[in-house]
DNA sequence: TAATTCAAGACTTGAGAAGTCCTGATTTGT
DNA sequence: ACAAATCAGGACTTCTCAAGTCTTGAATTA
């Protein structure tokens, strides 16, 4: 269904919160306002920290912070961060598949999967967090059309 | 983990190999050239023939064959007749979803979701098919070093 | 020293992808 | 007309993995 994970989304959330935060912010306190779980925001953060993102101290009056800065941080790292390298199939990145012999795209998907890394690698949290100030929801009429991907018919409705 | 389902990759190579093929194939026949099992495939070209993608031949020597030619079908338009309409997040292209009065990031997603979806239109299964007539695999000198996503560490694997 | 907060990992749960199977309809060839 | 081949449609089962929870321990502050 090319989606993201949940966590990924969450995590996106979480530190575009936490670079409009002033000084620390504990896990407690961004799952109140971000409405994100408690214990899931803990998790997060705590990858997100050995990973290098944000930064942790711990302790009375301790918390998590950005360790850089929102315009440096790409879509990209961060759903790596979470999920791991970014492959939109299982025989991307040099991982042999099953089927190599046969399936007839030998490394075709690699193609793919890179022109979707470098679209996630040129978006930045900074841009993530843009108009985010509350413009209720953006107007269906500038909403962009889709030419595919947008349609009702599908084999997941049809079939399963 | 931004992952295609695995139904939209074979419903790739089935539909890359029909294109190479003379006249009807039958359900039986692609399974064993392509490696994918056999009712896997019947599923699969029964939902891409509802969906217009492949026309249908019932009864003795019926089969499948392409509706249209490989140059005219986009990647995009195979993963959302297999998974339905393609979106990164539950909350793209105008669906709710429940914390959008706390996330912050109101509507941002679809901007992602469209610039993949746009390079998702760009590549045909033409595309996907070239180079394929057996190259073993890609050299690993060739390979685009993505800047990020290729990397090792990751949350998912330092946490799960 | 006590309270606070993060660190690390095991564990449970649930959704949904993936795959199988059955019954029926349609077409072809004898 | 009849039998064989093939797709159509759907129900059903299985299994993986994301998602979420909980517990114990270590570090820091006051």
């Amino acid at each position: 269904m090319l989606r993201l994970s949940k966590l990924a989304d969450y995590a996106t959330v979480l530190l575009v919160h936490l670079g409009r935060h002033e000084g620390l912010a504990t896990a407690a306190a961004l799952a109140v306002e971000t409405g994100v779980p408690e214990p899931t925001v803990a998790k997060l953060l705590k990858g997100l920290a050995s990973n290098g993102l944000v930064l942790s101290h711990r302790g009375a009056r301790g918390g998590y912070r950005l360790s850089g800065e929102l315009e440096k941080v790409t879509v990209a790292a961060v759903i790596a961060a979470v999920d791991g390298p970014i492959a939109i199939t299982a025989c991307c990145d040099g991982r042999e598949c099953e089927h190599s012999s046969l399936c007839g795209l030998s490394g075709q998907w690699d193609v793919v999967n890179d022109a979707i890394l470098s679209t996630l690698n040129s978006i930045t949290l900074a841009d993530m967090g843009r108009h985010a100030e509350r413009l209720t929801r953006r107007s269906p009429a500038s909403a962009p059309v889709a030419p595919v991907g947008t349609e009702k018919s599908s084999i997941a409705d049809a079939v399963s």
